[in-house]
RNA sequence: GACCCCAUCGUCUAGAGGCUAGGACACCACCCUUUCAAGGUGGUAACACGGGUUCGAAUCCCGUUGGGGUCGCCA
């Protein structure tokens, strides 16, 4: 519930995915969380990836899993452990336990083992292992049947975690069972893996998902059978879906990238992230510098926060008119490629510099900010949307009468131009709009877009006067 | 089902016994305006329910309801 003092240690932190897919967003507020933490306390942030299970992990998601942390920003401070190479250490430290008589060869088989299932079920309990094998002479062992090895848990009293976020929480042993700590092929679990590899490299808190609380209860037994000193616990409420449901594959769970190809700026997804489920006061925006500053476990809510796009968006689009131009311009060009079916040139990018500010306030995504930019690179002649060619085609003697006005202006630049189209609705009797208009789609073919003049003196004289020509013929 | 956890506007949240229950996103209205945005102003909107404790509960306790997590030789 609080964090009563700062941590006396040195605090090292770890994200730990497993590679068995890509990286989702609570994946991303996990390491978030591990990385704020570390920084806070002028600590390490660790990264481990638990590729134990060999037959899922695929190098393709350990890339996808790397690629998405360092385009976060939350690249581990040291190379990456990858903990299937430690399986070795793993498996002494459980024949330590052995041998110590704190853990014991168990042979039930599969089919006892679901037969037990089956019982605790109809007996409305959990699945618990017996124990019948815990205190059995191991003379008696079958032939034939290659043991795992369980830890010798306790059976009386209780086991209490202090969590750092959710509080107090604890179990009666008599709940737990005696887990396994190395398969029957020999390999080690994640239980007993992950408690190695956190001791080893002195991890002082496990910042991590709520769906891990019951395991630490587990955990903590094996901390206690191995002398170790636990480091702290703090379990962080899971991100459901905006139905409330639990974010899922199928449930619109989608991987850091997918954002990032939405459009999305990666101070926006830290921004919107940061504040699901942590709060300073009021803050809205906060810079990674004063979420550092200001980050700590006590803030963080315990109730399960639903992941809202839309405010995302809305993040986004404060991020976009704060980013640098020149970043903006190059995170667009492939859109901008593919929408004019030509590699930006000088020209195209010189255009897009000056009208960049103008479009900004307009876009919450960089997919949203290149649409509405293509106009500016896009070859002529343009073709009108139809809302724009029924202007063209209604306006065409005011588009006539202010191209030859506009050829007059002598500079090319926005106040000029609107003073001379100002002029040219005057003697007309015409009102703003029914010249604009017809102008903003020859212009740029489409009926909304920047301030007019701002749009003309950004393409220029000879290519705006060359697409009223277009638009006129 | 068993065990554990959670519960303030539609959403994210502030609130740590005494607040006209605040902010943000979204939504609505108005202003600004050459379009679309942006911006400005104002507004709708919440303490899940029932019992306690207390002079006084969103805040503390119990229960109900609802939601979530875990029950693997997966991680």
């Amino acid at each position: 519930m609080s964090e009563p003092t700062a941590p006396t240690d040195k605090v090292v932190t770890r994200f730990a995915p497993s590679p068995t897919g890509f990286l989702h967003i609570g994946g991303v507020r996990t390491a978030l969380f591990n990385w704020l933490f570390a920084r806070h306390f002028g600590g390490t942030y660790l990264l481990r990836i638990e590729d134990t299970d060999r037959a899922r992990s695929t190098q393709e998601a350990i890339d996808a899993i790397l690629d998405g942390l360092a385009w976060m920003g939350l690249s581990g401070d040291e190379a990456p452990v990858f903990q299937f190479a430690r399986a070795a250490r793993h498996v002494k430290v459980a024949q330590g336990l052995l041998e110590q008589g704190k853990a014991y060869y168990c042979y039930a088989t599969p089919e006892e083992l679901a037969e037990m299932r089956e019982v605790a079920k109809a007996e409305g309990r959990s699945m618990r292992y017996d124990g019948r094998w815990r205190d059995r002479d191991p003379a008696e062992a079958p032939h034939g049947i290659p043991p795992v090895i369980r830890l010798k848990a306790p059976q009386d009293g209780e086991t209490v975690v202090q969590d750092l976020i959710q509080g107090e929480v604890r179990v009666v042993n008599a709940q737990l069972d005696d887990m396994v700590l190395l398969r029957s092929d020999g390999t080690p679990t994640y239980m007993l893996s992950v408690v190695v590899d956190d001791h080893d490299m002195g991890v002082t808190h496990v910042i991590r998902g709520d769906d891990h609380l019951t395991n630490t209860f587990r955990q903590l037994q094996l901390y206690d059978a191995l002398e170790w000193r636990a480091p702290q616990f703090a379990h962080m409420s899971l991100i459901h879906g905006a139905d409330g449901a639990k974010l899922s594959k199928r449930h619109g769970a989608l991987g850091v990238e997918a954002y990032r190809d939405m459009g999305f700026l990666p101070e926006a997804v830290f921004n919107y992230l940061l504040r699901l489920g942590w709060s300073h006061g009021d803050d809205e925006i906060i810079s990674r510098d004063d979420a550092i500053k200001w980050f700590g476990l006590d803030a963080v809510g315990k109730a399960a926060a639903r992941f809202d796009l839309t405010k995302l968006s809305s993040l986004n689009a404060h991020y976009l008119r704060l980013a640098d131009d020149a970043r903006l311009i190059d995170l667009m060009a492939p859109r901008l490629t593919e929408i004019t079916g030509a590699p930006l040139d000088d020209a195209g990018r010189a255009r897009l510099e000056k009208g960049l500010a103008g479009l900004k306030t307009r876009a919450q995504t960089l997919i949203e900010l290149a649409d509405k930019a293509a106009f500016y690179v896009r070859p002529r002649p343009l073709v009108p949307t139809d809302k724009a060619a029924r202007l063209l085609a209604g306006g065409a003697d005011h588009l006539r009468a202010v191209a030859g006005i506009l050829a007059d202006v002598a500079e090319w630049q926005a106040e000029a131009l609107e003073s001379a189209v100002r002029g040219y609705v005057e003697v007309s009797g015409a009102k703003l709009g029914e010249v604009a208009q017809p102008l903003r789609a020859a212009l740029t073919g489409s009926t909304e877009s920047p301030g007019l003049f701002e749009v003309l003196e950004v393409l220029g004289r000879d290519e705006s006067l060359a697409r009223i020509g277009d638009a006129l013929t």
